[in-house]
DNA sequence: CTTGAATGAGACATCAATGTCTCATATGGG
DNA sequence: CCCATATGAGACATTGATGTCTCATTCAAG
């Protein structure tokens, strides 16, 4: 009773069950606690212990989601180098987080209410300012402003991770895709 | 009684109340019938008399939202000039839709089932066979794929129409935004 | 005016998901 | 071995949305 620190004979893997939960919901959003937990392999009473009610858990997945794209624009290195490379690291990095994202960026109802997580407009400020970056150094065009630019990598992000889900698109070439499309564009062009 | 046809006294505008659905569940994609029925100015009980159920009123939503990027691939003549120009033409036709189609992209419910509307398909494909037109006629690259191109299509639409509900870009820049992204892309480079 | 049709308002039952509870069981530590 | 703790299973009440129903009202046509 001391330490009730975790650790101690716990079954319960609070990040199993929050990345069961980010899988199964991505494919479903309006998947049932009963199923959560069914996907976590734990029983419904245990993930109600853990997570007050469906509201805390998607809370849980939300903090959770921003946690992995802080990390991720950490790793990335935004403020290093040629802008294009970091947003192409960026990318990379953020991919393993892409299906979490996916189900928070259309869980819409987290943003009704007036008391959103904070942390999306940290995010939003730091992919922003990285858009920003490359505006400045003469890399990027300067007729797509950085809020819009942020906001298409994040639809990005979504489509290509649905596309990999249903199988329309190699899971492979998440990456390449996304970055090539979001730098490059459509267009075919003569250079380097 | 004769012939109950449409426009006899029918105070009921079936057209409208599906915009004024589909622009509420834009916004918020959980909203009930009684909120679907408020916002369009009837009473849930004539809601309930023209749509048998939540699960009829999205299906409607679905085929209007099909029927309307379908009359939008018409109007922009995808097989005519240079495909760039129908991709804008396309974007620019598309845009009242934006909004439906956004909400349609999150509900993927209605891909759940095995009895999803073909009519999906048949927008795929034609949208499909655009950018493979544009990349056999030289004007496109060709490593990224036709169907890529057209799931980030829709991505770009969904985030460009809620950026344009959210306030963090202006409503007038919604075509401009999308077509320069997806051409062009975020690189700056000297050209004609 | 009279009539038929559609609507609005509200009562009502139904149903699914949620949240809470109890109890039996297993497991690890002392 | 004994105890404390966490879990699984399931019963149970609650809640919110849904779907159905009735009835009064309104409105246009005849």
């Amino acid at each position: 009773m001391s330490h009730m620190g975790y650790g101690c004979l716990m079954a319960f893997d609070r990040d199993h069950v929050l990345r069961a939960a980010a899988a199964l919901l991505t494919r479903k959003s309006t998947a049932t606690m009963d199923e959560v937990a069914k996907a976590a392999g734990i029983s419904r009473a245990t993930l109600h212990r853990h997570f007050a009610g469906r509201d805390a858990l998607v809370r849980a997945l939300e903090a959770l989601g921003i946690a992995e794209c802080e990390a991720a624009l950490d790793a990335a290195r935004p403020d290093e180098g040629p802008a294009r490379d970091a947003v192409t690291r960026l990318v990379r990095e953020i991919e393993p987080a892409a299906g979490l994202l996916a189900f928070l960026y259309t869980e819409n109802q987290l943003f009704e209410g007036e008391e959103q997580n904070e942390g999306w407009a940290r995010l939003d400020e730091r992919i922003t300012a990285l858009f920003r970056r490359g505006q400045e150094s003469g890399e990027f065009r300067i007729d797509l402003t950085p809020v819009w630019l942020t906001e298409a990598l994040y639809g990005l992000f979504a489509s290509g991770a649905w596309a990999v889900l249903e199988g329309r698109v190699a899971g492979k070439d998440f990456q390449f895709n996304i970055v090539e499309l979001l730098l490059g564009g459509v267009l075919r062009r003569e250079e380097s």
